[in-house]
RNA sequence: GCUCGGAUGGUGGAAUCGGUAGACACGAGGGACUUAAAAUCCCUUGGCCAGUGAUGGCUGUGCGGGUUCAAGUCCCGCUCCGAGUACCA
C-alpha cells in the first residue's frame, strides 16, 4: 500500500479542527511551556517557503514539550497594520481593512495546511478594536505615569504633582526632557495649561519637539531610508529637516534595565551585543565652560576628561540653542549662512558626504584647567541629539577633532608620551600622560603627567567633581521614540486636545475605534488622511463629554489626527494571547500568573533595535504597573534564517530567439534571463514548459549540451520579479506537508541563512516512504505485530531517542531528520515489526511529521491523539556495545584498529597493543616513550 | 572605520571536552528488476598514486606560522565573504 499523505493529511486536519486537538487552558495541574513566533504582517503575496521555517521549527519544540507533559501555549496572530496595504488603498481606493482582511485568510489557509499545532481560538489581530483597546489603554498609562529614578520605575504622574505642589522640583530624581527647577510656589502659581506644559516634560508618553525629515508636498514625515539624496523617494519631492510636535515614548528612561535586563535571557550573544550597542551606554564627564567676557555658559559632554590640557577648540552643533548667544555681530552673516546650508542637508547627506565644514563664531571659551581662551566653532559633525550638543575638540585624541582641526588649520596638541599625530590622532585610551598641563602652563591644581589614561581619567572625575566644574554623567545613545505617524492604517491615539493641550478620553470609552475615510491621502490643509473624518470626531468627542463631566459639554474638541506606529501594536501582544477575549483588562491576572513570559521566541534578527527593545521596553513599563509579572518578556530567543532564492538563468543569443545551455554561453554574445524556477529541475530546464511560459518563447530554439539544456544559478532574495518564489502550497501538494516541514528542518541550522533548493527534498519524501513501508508491505499487510524487540532493535531504537531528545533541545533539527534516516534505515534492514518499537518510533516522530504520525499511531490501535502519548526515554543499558573497536596510532599517525571488550582495562590494552604483530613493523629498534589511551576511542603510542 | 559571525567534496551540510574528517541527503556514474517508463533496490563517489584484486600509500577542512602524542576545533599573523552599525565626543 502507497503512503498517500493526501488522505492522510486531509483527514488528520479535520480531526484536530473537529477535536479542538490544539486548544490549550490555563492547567494548573501541569506546568506551563509558553512557544512563540513573531506573527507575521499579512503582505498580499501571500507566504513563500521561507516563512514557515520558524513557525515549524518552533512548532516542533512546542510538540515535543507537550509530550514531555507540559502544557503548552503556542498562538499565532497577524501584526495587521501597516503601511503597504495603505499605499495599496491610495492607488486603489480598496480600503485597507479589506485588503487585511483578504491576505489574512490567503495566510491562514496557506499555513494550514502545514500542520502547525496552534490554538487558533487565541488569534490575535492588531487592527481589531477589541486587540487595540489595550495598546490605547497601555499609551494612556503611560501618559498618566513619569519615572522615578530612584525607586527605579514607572509611577502615577499624580505623585508627581503632589510633589510639585509640596515642594517643587526640589529632591527629585526623576527622567525628563530637560532639567527644569522651580518651587512649590511657582508651581501652584502657574495656569492649568502652564502646567500641563511642565508635565510633559516629565511624561512616560508626550508630546515632544523633535527634528524629523518632513516633504511638505506628501505631507508627512519620511523615515531615514525614505529620503534620497534630499528628496523623496516616492515622487521625488524635497524633504527638509524641522522641528515637529508628535508623540515620543520616553524609552531612554529605561536604558540601564534594558542594559542590565539582557544578562538574565538567553539570547544569541550577537543580538545581545547589537542591543548594547544601540542603547550605548557611556560613561563620562559633563563640563562647564565659560565664553570669555561674557556670562553665557554651556556644559560639554566627554568620555575623555583627560584630554581637558589638548582642548584647542570648540564645538557646537548648528541647532544649538547657544549658537545666537556666541556668535559674534562680526560673524553673524557667515554664521547664518552656515546654519542655512546644514538645515537643507538631511541626515543621510550628511553621512554619505562627510565633508569637513564649519564655521567660528566670533567668541572664545575659557578652558576651566588653565584659564586658556579657546575659539568656539560651529560644525554639524557634532549633534545636537547626544550629549549636550556641544563638544571640547582634542584634534591630537580624536579623529573627527584631528579632520576638522586640519581643515580649519587649529592647534594640535598631543598629550600621550611618544604618541605621532603629524599623520592621524592618536585615539586608543593607553599611555602616559604628558604635557598636562605643559611647562609654563598657569596650573590649577590639576596635574596628570605620569599618570596612565585610565587613571588621569578618574583624577580629572575627582577633579572636577571636588571643584564644582562640572559632574560625572552616564550618557546613552538610545533615544526616546518617536510614536506618531501622518497615516490612516494604524492605531487612533485616546487623544483631544483643549487650549492646545493634549488630554487623554477616558478609559470608559476605549475602544476609540478606527473612523472611515473617503480619502487616504492628507487632507488639502496639511493635516494626516483622519482629518477627512469630521464626523467622527464630533462623534466620538460627544460620547466621551457625557460619560466625563470634566469636559464642557457645549465645546467641539479637536481630536489626535496621528495615528501610532507599527510597534505599538505588536510590543504586548504575547501577553494577550494569555487571554485574548478578556473586556476587562489587557491580561487577567490569573492568566499571567500561569504563563508568566514568553519562554521560547523564535523570529529574524531584523528586529533587533526594533521591536525586540520596544516590546522590552513596554513590558517593563507594564512591570512597574503590576500587570506583566516577568520583567523580561522573552526568556530565550532563537533567531531564524533567512531563506533566499535560489534563480535560474537561460542564456539567449543577442537578437534571437535562440538560447544556449550553461557549458555553451561563453561562446556566444549572450543576456541571462531569470527563468521561472518551478520549470527547472536540478538545474535542467523543461523545454516544452519553458515553451508554454511565456508566448514569445513558444518557438524558442535551443543549443543543448550532452542533450541537455543546463541552466546557470545564483542566490537571490526571493521575489517574484526574479521568478524564484517557492509557494509551500505547491511544495504541500507535490510531496505532502511532512516532507516539508521535514526537509525545511534538513536543510540546515534553523540559525542560518540559506537558499531554498527544491532538489534534495525527494530524499526526504523517500523517508518517509520508507517509514510507512516498516507499517505497510506493497501488497497493503498491515506488518506490524506484538513480540519482543531484538537488542539491535532496541539499540537502534534508544539510539535514536537520544539523538533526537538532545537535538531537539539544542535546535539541531537537521541532525535529527538525519537520526531518523538512519534508524528508519537500520529498522528496515533488520526488517524490524515490532509494534512497541514502531510506537516509540512514531512519537518521536510526530513533532516533525504530525499527519504521518497521527495516521500510523492510529493503525497501531491507539485512540487518543499521539500529541498525548509520552515521549520516550532512552535506556543507556541498550546503547552498550560488547566490543569496543580502538585506532592504534603511532605518534598520532592512526595505522590499524583493533577490538577490544568493552570492559578491558588500559593495562590490557596496551600490553595488546604491543604485543600485536602490526605494531612490530612500527616499533622495531624504537622506545615506546608513552601511551595515551582515550577512553572506548583511541591508542597512541608516543615513539622516539 | 568599528563590532560580531563565517570559510569543510560537484551541492546542502555532519564532526561532544582537541581524539584521528566528510555522518545524512542531493547530484553524478554503474548495475538489478521491467517490453518500456515510473517506483524500488544494490554498488562507487574529496584528490593523487600503486595494484587484476582484497587492499595499500600519500595528500586533504581559505592562506602562512605555532602549541600538542594528536588541530576543522586552541594561539599568533593574513586573505576573502556575510551581517549589523555609522560622525555617540
Amino acid at each position: 500500500m502507497e503512503y498517500n499523505f493526501r488522505e492522510i493529511e486531509k483527514k488528520w486536519h479535520q480531526r484536530w479542527v473537529e477535536n479542538h486537538t490544539y486548544r490549550v487552558t490555563e492547567d494548573e495541574s501541569k506546568k506551563k511551556f509558553y512557544v512563540l513566533n513573531m506573527f507575521p504582517y499579512p503582505s498580499g503575496a501571500g507566504l513563500h517557503v521561507g516563512h514557515p521555517l520558524g513557525y515549524i521549527a518552533s512548532d516542533i519544540y512546542a510538540r515535543y514539550k507537550r509530550l514531555q507533559g507540559y502544557n503548552v501555549l503556542n498562538p499565532m496572530g497577524y501584526d495587521a497594520y501597516g503601511l503597504p496595504a495603505e499605499q495599496y488603498a491610495i492607488q486603489t481606493g480598496q480600503h485597507p481593512a479589506i485588503t487585511t482582511v483578504n491576505n489574512i485568510n490567503r495566510y491562514r489557509e496557506q499555513l494550514d495546511k502545514i500542520g502547525f499545532s496552534f490554538d487558533w481560538s487565541r488569534e490575535v489581530r492588531t487592527c481589531d478594536p477589541q486587540y487595540y483597546h489595550w495598546t490605547q489603554w497601555a499609551f494612556i498609562r503611560m501618559f498618566e505615569s513619569y519615572y522615578d529614578r530612584r525607586a527605579d520605575k514607572a509611577r502615577p504622574i499624580s505623585e508627581l504633582v503632589k510633589a510639585f505642589e509640596t515642594a517643587g522640583t526640589e529632591g527629585l530624581d526623576v527622567a525628563c526632557s530637560e532639567e527644569l527647577a522651580f518651587t512649590a510656589a511657582e508651581w501652584n502659581a502657574k495656569s492649568e495649561r502652564e502646567q500641563q506644559e511642565t508635565l510633559m516634560n516629565y511624561r512616560i508618553a508626550y508630546l515632544g519637539e523633535t527634528m524629523v525629515n518632513w516633504c511638505p508636498k506628501l505631507g508627512t514625515v519620511l523615515a531615514n531610508d525614505e529620503v534620497v539624496d534630499g528628496v523623496s523617494e516616492r515622487g521625488g519631492y524635497p524633504v527638509v529637516q524641522k522641528k515637529m510636535r508628535q508623540w515620543c515614548l520616553r524609552v531612554s528612561a529605561y536604558a540601564q534595565r534594558l542594559l542590565d535586563g539582557l544578562e538574565t535571557v538567553e539570547w544569541t550573544d550577537s543580538l545581545k551585543e547589537t542591543q548594547r550597542n544601540w542603547i550605548g551606554r557611556s560613561e563620562g564627564t559633563e563640563m562647564r565652560f565659560h565664553i570669555k567676557d561674557s556670562d553665557v555658559e554651556f556644559t560639554i559632554f566627554t568620555t575623555r576628561a583627560d584630554t581637558i590640557f589638548g582642548v584647542t577648540f570648540m564645538v557646537l552643533a548648528p541647532e544649538s540653542e547657544l549658537v545666537p548667544q556666541v556668535t559674534t555681530d562680526a560673524r553673524r552673516a557667515e554664521v547664518e549662512a552656515y546654519l542655512e546650508a546644514t538645515k537643507k542637508r538631511t541626515e543621510r547627506e550628511r553621512i554619505a558626504d562627510r565633508r569637513v565644514t564649519g564655521v567660528f563664531s566670533g567668541s572664545y571659551a575659557v578652558n576651566p584647567m588653565t584659564g586658556e581662551a579657546i575659539p568656539v566653532w560651529i560644525s554639524d559633525y557634532v549633534l545636537a541629539g547626544y550629549g549636550t550638543g556641544a563638544i571640547m575638540a582634542v584634534p591630537a585624541h580624536d579623529s573627527r577633532d584631528y579632520a576638522f582641526a586640519k581643515h580649519f588649520g587649529l592647534e594640535i596638541r598631543p598629550l600621550i608620551e611618544g604618541c605621532d599625530v603629524s599623520e592621524e590622532s592618536f585615539d586608543a585610551k593607553e599611555g602616559i600622560m604628558t604635557n598636562s598641563p605643559r611647562e609654563g602652563m598657569t596650573g590649577c591644581g590639576l596635574v596628570l603627567n605620569g599618570l596612565t589614561v585610565k587613571e588621569a581619567i578618574a583624577r580629572t572625575k575627582a577633579f572636577v567633581k571636588e571643584h564644582h566644574l562640572g559632574r560625572v554623567k552616564v550618557n546613552y545613545r538610545l533615544r526616546d521614540a518617536i510614536f506618531s505617524r501622518q497615516r490612516y492604517w494604524g492605531e487612533p491615539f485616546p487623544v483631544y486636545y483643549k487650549d492646545g493641550m493634549p488630554y487623554m478620553i477616558p478609559e470608559t470609552c476605549l475602544p476609540l475605534e478606527l473612523p472611515e475615510v473617503d480619502k487616504f491621502l492628507p487632507t488639502e490643509t496639511g493635516e494626516p488622511p483622519l482629518g477627512h473624518a469630521t464626523r467622527w470626531a464630533w462623534d466620538t468627542i460627544n460620547k466621551c463629554v457625557t460619560e466625563n463631566s470634566r469636559i464642557d459639554n457645549a465645546t467641539v474638541f479637536p481630536i489626535e489626527l496621528n495615528t501610532m506606529p507599527g510597534f505599538a501594536g505588536s510590543s504586548a501582544y504575547y501577553l494577550r494571547y494569555m487571554d485574548p477575549r478578556n473586556d476587562e483588562a489587557l491580561v487577567s491576572r490569573r492568566a499571567d500568573e500561569y504563563w508568566q513570559n514568553v519562554d521560547l521566541y523564535v523570529g529574524g534578527t531584523e528586529h533587533a533595535t526594533g521591536h525586540l527593545i520596544y516590546s522590552r521596553f513596554w513590558n517593563k513599563f507594564l512591570f512597574d504597573l503590576g500587570v506583566s509579572v516577568k520583567e523580561e518578556p522573552f526568556q530565550k530567543l532563537v533567531n531564524q534564517g533567512m531563506i533566499q532564492g535560489r534563480s535560474n538563468f537561460v542564456y539567449r543569443i543577442k537578437d534571437t530567439n535562440t538560447f544556449v545551455s550553461l557549458g555553451l554561453k561563453d561562446q556566444y554574445d549572450v543576456t541571462p534571463l531569470n527563468v521561472d524556477v518551478n520549470i527547472v529541475s536540478n538545474d535542467v530546464l523543461d523545454l516544452e514548459a519553458f515553451k508554454a511560459w511565456r508566448p514569445e518563447f513558444a518557438n524558442a530554439e535551443f543549443i543543448l549540451e550532452d542533450g541537455k539544456y543546463v541552466c546557470g544559478w545564483a542566490v537571490e532574495k526571493m521575489s517574484k520579479s526574479k521568478h524564484n518564489v517557492v509557494n509551500p502550497d505547491m511544495i504541500v501538494e507535490k510531496y505532502g506537508a511532512d516532507t516539508l516541514r521535514m526537509y525545511e528542518m534538513f536543510l540546515g541550522p534553523v540559525e542560518l541563512s540559506k537558499p531554498w533548493d527544491t532538489n534534495g527534498i525527494d530524499g526526504v519524501h523517500r523517508f518517509l516512504k520508507k517509514l510507512w513501508s516498516l507499517f505497510y508491505s506493497r501488497k497493503g499487510e498491515f506488518l506490524p505485530t506484538e513480540g519482543e524487540p531484538t537488542r539491535d532493535e532496541l539499540k537502534s531504537l534508544h539510539k535514536l531517542i537520544k539523538k533526537v531528545t538532545t537535538d531537539i533541545e539544542n535546535f539541531s533539527y537537521n541532525t535529527s531528520v538525519s537520526a531518523f534516516m538512519i534508524c528508519v534505515n537500520e529498522l528496515s534492514q533488520l526488517k524490524c515489526n515490532k509494534a512497541s518499537v514502531l510506537a516509540d518510533l512514531i512519537v518521536l516522530l510526530a513533532p516533525f511529521a504530525p499527519h504521518l504520525s497521527e495516521e500510523l499511531w492510529e493503525k497501531l490501535g491507539h485512540t487518543t491523539s499521539v500529541c498525548d502519548a509520552q515521549w520516550p526515554v532512552c535506556n543507556e543499558e541498550y546503547l552498550k556495545e560488547d566490543v569496543v573497536k580502538y585506532t592504534v596510532s603511532f605518534n598520532g599517525k592512526a595505522r590499524f584498529t583493533l577490538d577490544f571488550p568493552a570492559d578491558a582495562d588500559n593495562a590490557t590494552i596496551e600490553q595488546t597493543v604491543r604485543g600485536h604483530e602490526a605494531s612490530q613493523k612500527y616499533l622495531e629498534g624504537k622506545t615506546v616513550k608513552k601511551v595515551i589511551i582515550v577512553p572506548r576511542k583511541i591508542v597512541n603510542l608516543v615513539i622516539a
